[in-house]
DNA sequence: GCATGAGATTGATCGCCATCGATCTATTGT
DNA sequence: ACAATAGATCGATGGCGATCAATCTCATGC
């Protein structure tokens, strides 16, 4: 991963030697890119993507006992995957007792879906 | 990764030890999946984020010898990216003599644009 | 033909990640 | 108190990914 993500140019290109347009610089600065990469990089796993599907689907929230057998991997590896989305922002979860109940945060995907349109 | 993306309930939950609303199935499929983490999974990164949003504002192609120095990153690794890019299929490039250009396929964030809404 | 320059590829390194089995922690029910 | 259950955590493993230095491949210019 890139440290620096100030976008400066580290030399001035001969002129006369263009090869095309000046670049245009981009709109997203530091922050926004590692946030929203941060994202995506969440979503980057089909397992993931379709929990964030499930529960996208719920206005409320759902358990994970009802979750594990929707996938072909095993509980520790899904309790791994929840825990990625959470520490991404995506999801948040409730304990009730024996139960877990996990949901999308709201406006949690905004930033890079605006981005992304 | 999970091999089986069918999402079939292995077993059934016994009458009456209900935890929660029974969960609503995905609705993307296996392939759509597959797709959008892949596409997910290539913008993941804040290099290759910042990435499309160059080439995003950009109508035609660029050259990569302007992207070069935009980035704290060698050489190399920006073309390491930008095949990522490319194998992601968000990406196309054309030699024209030594140069190579970069332009944003159309409609390739589409698809995972449209689920995240 | 030869040197130069743009970009891709290779090889190596280091770290992260998906997965599993096993274990641990609470909580519920008996 | 004890057994059972839901879920998280741990330890290990195999694979992938980001990065760099070095090299390679072409095309251009002299």
């Amino acid at each position: 991963m890139a440290i620096n993500l100030m976008l400066t140019p580290k030399h001035k290109r001969a002129p006369g030697e263009r090869c095309c347009e000046p670049v245009v610089y981009p709109d997203v600065e530091r922050g926004e890119a590692l946030r929203m990469a941060a994202v995506a990089k969440a979503l980057g796993d089909p397992v993931r993507l379709q929990l964030i599907d499930v529960l996208r689907r719920h206005a409320g929230k759902v358990c994970v006992c009802e979750l594990v057998p929707l996938f072909e991997i095993g509980q520790p590896t899904l309790s791994h995957h929840l825990k990625k989305l959470r520490e991404a922002g995506i999801v948040g979860s409730e304990r009730q007792g024996l139960w877990a109940y996990y949901y999308v945060i709201p406006d949690a995907l905004k930033e890079l879906s605006t981005w992304l349109n």
